[in-house]
DNA sequence: AAATCTGATGGTATCGATACCATTGCCACA
DNA sequence: TGTGGCAATGGTATCGATACCATCAGATTT
C-alpha cells in the first residue's frame, strides 16, 4: 500500500444513500438539507472520517479558498505579528494561507508571485511595494485581488492597507526638535527593494530641512553584520565619529536602536541624558519592562486583519480600499 | 467579466499545435520532448502568459506539491527562522507552504490539522507533540508523513526534527552549578500545551537534584502580562522575595532573561557579579552588542530545513527519521 | 380540480491537469 | 525484407468535487 487512500465524497454517499451532491450540500450550505437527511450524512461523515478534497472542490468551484501572501522576510517580528492577523482572519473564514517570501529582492518576488498564481488563489498579500514589470502585467492578467501591506505605495495596484512610512519618520524626528535636540542623526539599512526604511528617512530629513535645523546625517548600516543590533551599534559609533556633539538618533527599527543604545551605554553616555533614541517598530523589547525604548507603534497584527477583511469579502473587493491605519509615537525613557 | 478567465494547458497546446499532453510534458519533463517541439511550446507559454493550474494538476497527479506546516505561534522569532529555513528549502524544490497556528492549544491543532488534509498536502510538520487522539487518528488513516519539530517526542508519530529541551536545561544548570552559584531559580511560563518549557525545567531540576545542590525554585510567570519580557521581570522580583539569597536564575526563553537583567539592573543588582542569568533560544537579542546574554542557542533554521528536505526525499521517506540536531550553550556576559 | 409553487434531492457535464496506453515513424540489426 | 526497439507524440479516461438543470412530492392558490 503506498498510496493512502481517501475517503470520496463518493464513499459517504452510498453509506448513507443519498447523491454526492446532497453530501456536498450538507458541508457547503446545510440549510438547504432537511434535518433528518443532515444528520444522516453527518454521522456518515463522522464515521468514515472523510475529510473533502479542497483541491478538487477548488477547482470545479473556481474558488480555491486560498490567499496566498508574499512577505520580504519572517525574521522581522513586525512581520510575524501581520502573517498572524491575517492567519486568523482566514481561518474564522474558512480560508487558508499560502506563504513564501521574498528575501527583500523584486525577481524572487516576481517568481514568487507566479508559483502563487498556480495555485489560484482568491487573493494576494504582497508586503512589498516594488515589483518588476512582469510581476504587474501577471498580475493584471489574472485578475486576483490584491493588497499590497504596510507602505503606502505611489502606484496602487489594487487595494492597499499600511501607514505612511514616511509621515512616521517624519513625526519622531519632529518630536525630538521639539524637545530641543540640535544634532539628530538617521541610522538606517539600505537593503535592496526596502523602500520602508528609506521612506522614514526621506521623513526625518525633510523634518530637518522645515525646522531650519540645517544638516541631516544618514548613517548607512553596515550590511556585513548579521544582526541588526550589530548595525546599531556599529551605526551609532560611526556617527559620533562624524559628530561628537550628537544628542539624538532616529534608528529605523526598534533592533538597531536596540544595538544604539546598548553601544552608548558602553560609552557611558546616559539616555535620555546627554543622547536621545528612538525606534521604530513596536517590538515586545521596546517595552517598558525591557528597553522602555520611545519608538514608533505600527498595528502589525491589524494590517492583516484588514487585508483579510477585504479579500474575504466579495462587497469591499468590488471597489479599491485604501486604508491608512496609521501609526503611534510611543513615548517612553528614551527620549 | 466577473471572473477572470486563466489561459489553459489546452489554449496552449492549440496555438502551438500539440497535444495538450506535450504542453503538460514540456512543463513537468522537458526531456522527453524535442528541442524543437518545446522551443515552439515555450514560446507559446511565454506569449500567452499562461501559469499552470497546479491544484488541476494536484487532482490528476494525486500530488499537490504543498506541505502543511502547524505551528504555535509566529509571534516567537525563533518559530520564525524555522519557517524561514522550511519555506526556502521547499521552494527549491518545487514545493509550498501552507501555514497554520495551533496557539498552543491541542484543540485548535485538531481542527487545523483537518483543514489542512483537505488541501491533500505531501506532508505535514507539527512544531506541537501533544496531540489529541481524534488527530492522531486522522493522521494516521490519512497516511500522510508527518514530521515533529523542536521537541523529541516521547511517542513519535513519524518523523522527528529536534533536540531536547531536557538536556538543554540540564545542560545550562549544570554550567551555572560548576560556577559556584548556590541558589538557582527557574522561571517559566506554563502556556498549557506547551511542552517545551516543562521539559527545560525538569531539565533544571534534575540537574540540582543531582548536585545535591538541594532545593528547587519554579516561579510560574504570570500569563496576564501580555510580553514575556513583563513576565520575566516580575518573575524575577517574585524570586527574590523568596529566595533573598538568590544569586542565579535560568530563563525559559531570552525574552523572559531580558525582562530579568531590565529588573535587575533597576534594583541595582549587578550581573553577573551578584547575579546570574540565563536564556534559551539565541535570539538577536541576546547577541554580544546587545544583551550580551548567556544562552543556549538552537538551529532553527536547520530545523525547518532538515525536516523539509525527508518530506521532499521519497527515499528518506520511506524510514523513520529521528533527527537530533542538539543545542549549544553560547557562554557570554550575563553568566 | 387544475395550476403553481416550494423544498428536497438526484443526474450529468465540467473544471484543468496527469496517467496510461496506443500510435507513428525511423533506424538498426539479423 | 522483416522485426524489434526507441523517441516523440496523441487520445481517452480519470481525479473528486461543484454548477446547473431536472425531477418529484406535497402544500397552496384560484
Amino acid at each position: 500500500m503506498d498510496k493512502p487512500k481517501w475517503v470520496t465524497m463518493k464513499d459517504v454517499a452510498d453509506r448513507a444513500n443519498v447523491g454526492k451532491i446532497t453530501v456536498s450540500r450538507v458541508i457547503r450550505t446545510p440549510e438547504k438539507v432537511s434535518q433528518e437527511t443532515r444528520r444522516r450524512v453527518e454521522d456518515v461523515i463522522r464515521e468514515l472520517g472523510y475529510v473533502p478534497d479542497e483541491t478538487a472542490g477548488a477547482l470545479s468551484s473556481n474558488r480555491s479558498r486560498v490567499i496566498g501572501a508574499l512577505v520580504s522576510t519572517l525574521s522581522d517580528s513586525v512581520f510575524a505579528s501581520t502573517i498572524e492577523g491575517l492567519s486568523r482572519t482566514l481561518r474564522q473564514s474558512g480560508y487558508e494561507l499560502l506563504l513564501s517570501k521574498t528575501d527583500y529582492e523584486p525577481e524572487l518576488e516576481t517568481a514568487a508571485i507566479r508559483t502563487l498564481l498556480g495555485r489560484r488563489p482568491d487573493g494576494l498579500v504582497l508586503s512589498s511595494t516594488d515589483h518588476t514589470d512582469s510581476a504587474l502585467k501577471l498580475l493584471a492578467s489574472s485578475g486576483v485581488p490584491v493588497v499590497e501591506i504596510w507602505q503606502l505605495p505611489d502606484h496602487p495596484i489594487d487595494h492597499v492597507v499600511g501607514f505612511s512610512n514616511y509621515h512616521a519618520g517624519r513625526t519622531v524626528t519632529d518630536y525630538l526638535i521639539q524637545s530641543s535636540r540640535q544634532r539628530i542623526a538617521f541610522i538606517g539599512t539600505s537593503r535592496a527593494g526596502d523602500r520602508r526604511g528609506k521612506r522614514r528617512a526621506e521623513g526625518y530629513r525633510d523634518a530637518l530641512m522645515n525646522s531650519g535645523l540645517g544638516e541631516a546625517l544618514y548613517i548607512d548600516g553596515d550590511l556585513s553584520f548579521s544582526s541588526d543590533a550589530d548595525i546599531g551599534a556599529s551605526g551609532f559609533a560611526q556617527a559620533l565619529t562624524r559628530w561628537p556633539d550628537l544628542d539624538a538618533v532616529v534608528c529605523v527599527s526598534d533592533p538597531v536602536a536596540m544595538g544604539a543604545i546598548c553601544e552608548a551605554s558602553r560609552r557611558g553616555i546616559q539616555i535620555p541624558g546627554q543622547m536621545a533614541i528612538t525606534g521604530f517598530g513596536g517590538l515586545e523589547l521596546a517595552r517598558e519592562s525591557a528597553l522602555n525604548l520611545t519608538t514608533i507603534e505600527f498595528p502589525g497584527q491589524k494590517i492583516g486583519k484588514v487585508a483579510a477583511e477585504i479579500l474575504v469579502d466579495p462587497e469591499q473587493n468590488e471597489r479599491k480600499n485604501i486604508v491608512d491605519l496609521g501609526f503611534n509615537l510611543v513615548r517612553r525613557g528614551t527620549a
